[in-house]
DNA sequence: TTTGTTTATCGTAATATTGCAATATAATAA
DNA sequence: TTATTATATTGCAATATTACGATAAACAAA
């Protein structure tokens, strides 16, 4: 075996799991910062940014973009991403809950 | 090729993406809700909560705390984990100031 | 239609992750 | 010492991810 046992696990765990694998690529941390600092942009102008080849680019827009993190408008002959703040906000959600749950606890 | 080009991007990316791979498992996502209901807990009490073996739950453990995101200490035979309060409070953080950023914008 | 521009997909090589049986290690109890 | 208990490590097979050259697809402009 080797496979990932995904199937054992709830469908949450599952989701949480999926959105934090998006997030789990240097390239694809600087892919969202970016698109923080200049709030919308092209692939083109990442793969400028960034220092990998256009595929390679093309291939993490398609991951964040499957996990919701980013959304993708057409414009033309190109294609407009951008940050999608619900994630952001669930995201935000989903730590200050453990958070809080910590803050009356020890080890 | 194939490798992660890791070394390319900054080690502020590069410890955020760590941080998101360590969580990204339903596994370790399931380890996590479970301390966060316990508080603390030995690895055979993980091993009794999921369908894995002892082995990959050890492995799972492992790749949490060098993350950072959990911490261990013997006592006696047994190691007793948790979770650390502060890592989940930095990642609150990270998501809060992206949330907060996006308010502004919009795509 | 042809050309240029932008992005996606295919194919493939290199590497990393996942899972577990077998085994090792470490501490305690008898 | 010899068990017992709890966890870690090793080794390996199955699978997934990462990266990119080559190429395709989609659209606009000439």
């Amino acid at each position: 075996m080797g496979a990932s046992k995904s199937e054992s696990f709830s469908v949450e765990h599952n989701e949480m799991a999926t959105l934090f694998k998006a997030l789990s690529h240097p390239a694809r941390i600087a892919i969202i910062e970016y698109l923080l600092k200049v709030n919308e942009c092209i692939c083109g102008d990442i793969v400028n940014e960034l220092p990998l080849a256009q595929p390679t680019v093309s291939q993490h827009l398609k991951e964040l973009k499957n996990a919701g993190i980013i959304k993708g408008s057409i414009e033309g002959t190109a294609i407009c991403y951008c940050l999608n703040p619900d994630v952001m906000v669930k995201m935000e959600e989903y730590f200050s809950v453990i958070s809080l749950q910590l803050k009356n606890k020890c080890c």
